[in-house]
DNA sequence: AAAAAGAGCTAAATCGATTTAGGCGCAAGT
DNA sequence: ACTTGCGCCTAAATCGATTTAGCTCTTTTT
């Protein structure tokens, strides 16, 4: 059943099967046989053909095609991964259309899409080397595989790096260290000292700074250590792992989630097993997800001021595609605390 | 400052300008000007032109000659729009994404991406016309111009419509009319009889439906009339809508949200207004949340089983591209109801 | 002085689909 | 009989970038 020539079929195969021209062929596939007067048993045997082979347009080949010189058209990506949560990207792509649609013109026309890689393999992203499906990307939520790739090679377009510092690209990130230190301050300055700090089990550069910059900040403000609790990006499984951890630490006053759909999860699991937040325990996560201040309670959040992030990296790539900016920086955001109901 | 030739600027139009070849141009710009020995300073002039007359490569063009003719490859696109949360097609995008590494193989590639249009543009979007983008694309979230714009032109390829009646393509849909009378027996069987309808001011398809079979079915068995309140499509501005009708109507006590997001502002809104919620006002929404479990209290859900949804969509795109099917279907799937603390 | 090597560049083919201009036969009109 | 018109189809050009084979001129080697 399984259709597998090496070689794929185009119009000229068809043509050729059919004993026509590719030109009558085109004509069938879009439907303008009418108009052009084809003989409607040519027309059957074209159609016929068209499906026992098994026809796929190539899409770039039409697009050539169809390309109107007098519009400067201009592909925008922005790359994450399958395993990150969608509306990660959604302020990117909200703060990039809203540039994109006050540049457009009738001259000159932008698409954005977002794609999506599998965790880790970044670098089997198609037309990505070749430089041959986007004029410019935002590369966000890498994993350390994807970073190595990224680093071993300088991607001859337009790329900004969100949250990764890369020295061949430009990147945009909160400030090291930062983020960390500050969600230990809130905790440890509401006097919590028995406390955990929940993580993803794939951690990215980002995640881990927060977490490394937050058990180095805890350890010297009160000699203690705060316990690590890794689960997938999941509340269902965050919400397992705290209730795990209840079970051998009850004491556990301060939590500090590195992303929040953890702390959607570590919420959901604290309130269920009787404990108040934030009297009993203070929670505090980072702000990337849309509705943290629609949480219960409201979670109170370090993170990067996400509009100042995303300000920076629409500016570079634009600066990039003009070729403005040439060279790579690094930005750095300093993290904003929004103190809300769960400290 | 602003450049604005008529004609686009081509490796032609350089090599033009300089005054060598296209192929020294392409040569140049692919870095490869050191093994294939140009001169330094024609490199310098040639970056130099590139620079200054502002090139931008052609991605369709690149693609198409980097294209490998032993790899079928196929673009699918999931189109939505920039106003709806992304998160409303992240099931759609995991489950094709299964689907497709399942048919993937070394001489057949697929690539996903996300692709946006204003709300009611979808006409708008370039390449969806003369199938230059895609092999096969599912279309969610439209508004009704953009239904009209479907229903009046058959886009010549694989098309699923989700959650629209179109005649002229395939479609997913839950069942109409099941919904809201589903979420009107919830609360009426639970003596709830001040009852409010809260809706996005845009209304789709889908959520028209839902409304109006609530409030026919809540008529039906009640004789009175719910309320209808409309906010944006966030949460922020759901609250203060429902805040602004407890003013209004104090004794409210059911509440179904024809979203999720709106049923998360409804909560807090709800709450901060000293409601409890299930005890005072009973609320239900859709499920269209991957995290409505985790609502506080957890949401009660009345809708389509997004699973099944997803797996009819993906089933049906793929025999569309294979050409095993050609004729549109319509397909519903029944709503299924999970009860959770909310009611 | 002739041949070989190398440096620096170009012409032309190619990727796949579409459109434009036009060709060939045959029937109808004058 | 000769034009006109129509029905049906094709050759060739085109979109823009890249690569391959090969050309010309200079320098080095024998």
């Amino acid at each position: 059943m399984a259709r597998a020539e090496k070689r794929p079929v185009t119009v000229q195969t068809i043509a050729k099967h059919v004993g026509v021209s590719a030109a009558a062929v085109s004509t069938v596939l879009s439907n303008r046989h009418e108009e052009r007067r084809l003989a409607p048993a040519t027309v059957e045997r074209i159609r016929q053909a068209v499906r026992e082979l098994g026809y796929v347009p190539n899409v770039a080949a039409r697009r050539l095609r169809a390309h109107d010189p007098d519009v400067h058209s201009m592909d925008l990506g922005i790359l994450t991964t399958f395993e990150a949560p969608l509306f990660l990207v959604s302020r990117a792509l909200e703060e990039v259309q809203r540039s994109v649609d006050a540049r457009s013109a009738p001259d000159r026309r932008f698409s954005i899409s977002i794609d999506m890689f599998h965790a880790g393999r970044l670098r089997d992203m198609p037309g990505l080397l070749n430089a041959s499906r986007f004029n410019g990307v935002i590369i966000t939520n890498t994993l350390p595989e994807d970073d190595a790739f990224l680093r071993s090679t300088t991607l001859p377009y337009a790329v900004v790096v969100q949250g990764r510092r890369l020295p061949n690209y430009c990147c945009v990130l909160e400030t090291p260290g930062e983020g960390g230190r500050r969600a230990a301050e809130i905790l440890v300055g509401g006097s919590r000292r028995r406390l955990v700090v929940l993580t993803p089990t794939l951690l990215t550069e980002t995640t881990a700074d927060r977490r490394d910059a937050f058990v180095a900040a805890v350890r010297a403000q009160t000699g203690r250590e705060p316990v690590h609790v890794a689960a997938d990006f999941t509340p269902a499984s965050a919400a397992e792992a705290i209730r795990a951890h209840l079970a051998k630490d009850p004491r556990c006053d301060g939590l500090f989630a590195v992303t929040d759909t953890l702390a959607l999860g570590a919420l959901h699991a604290l309130k269920s097993a009787g404990r108040r937040v934030p009297q009993d325990v203070a929670v505090v996560g980072v702000g990337d997800h849309e509705h943290a201040d629609f949480f219960d309670p409201p979670l109170t959040c370090v993170g990067p001021a996400y509009d100042q992030v995303v300000a920076e990296i629409v500016s570079l790539l634009f600066n990039l595609m003009s070729r403005r900016r040439v060279r790579p920086v690094e930005v750095f955001v300093a993290p904003t605390v929004t103190l809300r109901a769960s400290t």
